[in-house]
DNA sequence: CTTGACTCTATAGCGACTACAGATTGTTAA
DNA sequence: TTAACAATCTGTAGTCGCTATAGAGTCAAG
């Protein structure tokens, strides 16, 4: 099958199939005499385990180390494991901190129940002042709420 | 005071700083004789606010439309609410996405809770199938968990 | 033989910075 | 005075995981 093809049954846009080639996920495939990839049963499970892996929010280093297990499967996969744990505790701690995200949003958008004019806004005050020392970002490898080009454009 | 001692007392980074004024958060302060640019109270505080609001996770797009309001200060603010509710609104959607995300990592992680070799981990083999439909990233303006730059080298 | 769908490579853009390189300017100690 | 050093300047490239072009080539059907 060509890469059309692959897109298709794997739900993955065609530019992503051929950025995952360049970034080493997947191996070069063999190519047509007019210079077009072709790809079979196995380069579909291979792609489908890279996007069930992103589904899952992991990042591409973290794929690569799990298809380097799958890549040899007589070792063992505890650090499959370690990785896994790892990365739910990327996620719970992100959780944590948009809890308390939401929790200071909440109690700022209090300070102005109805409209009033910019200049006795209570939310623009309070949010001249030097924020309260429980912010977020503090505790490294989370990210932001805001979509990249990705997130922005997936309603579209 | 120069920019050194503005990153000092609004615990910014420099770069930063310059990176704000390009994009026109902060106005082109004045300079010395030497081109050094130099600032006073009243950059402290602005550059506190664009601070406080990206504590707050709010994307530099929401920022300057906040800013706008702070310089128009007859204006009515209702607009800020909205701004405001918008932005909790991605956040709790977040929140929601990650939990369902924890959910599945977290039944993930039960198919191997002994270290095995990985040809039968059922970590792996699971990975290998096509990810579940309730998957993550389907609803728009939200984001991964993992860093960018400035997540990654917080804890250096 | 032409139209149109598909594919190819290469490159630039997103957001919010971060990290240099290489040049100046300013401050302090010998 | 001078030399070292810190701080600042501009400009550019890198981060992540794609996405979106431009411009050229390939292929099947009509």
């Amino acid at each position: 099958m060509k890469i059309g093809e692959l897109a298709r049954v794997t739900g993955t846009p065609v530019e992503t199939i051929r950025y995952y080639e360049r970034e080493g996920l997947l191996a070069d495939p063999p190519r047509t005499e007019g210079n077009f990839r072709i790809y079979d049963e196995s380069h579909v499970e291979r792609l489908s385990f890279v996007r069930h892996c992103r589904s899952l929010d992991m990042a591409l280093d973290e794929v690569r180390i799990l298809l380097r297990f799958k890549d040899a499967p007589a070792e063992n996969c505890g650090d499959v494991n370690t990785l896994l744990d790892a990365h739910i505790g990327h996620v719970a701690a992100r959780i944590r901190e948009l809890l308390a995200l939401e929790q200071q949003l909440t109690s700022l958008r209090e300070r102005c129940h109805e409209a009033r004019d910019a200049a006795h806004c209570g939310i623009l005050n309070e949010l001249s002042q030097p924020p309260r020392q429980g912010a977020t970002n503090e505790g490294g490898h989370v990210h932001g709420v805001h979509g990249g080009a990705r997130a922005r454009n997936a309603g579209k």
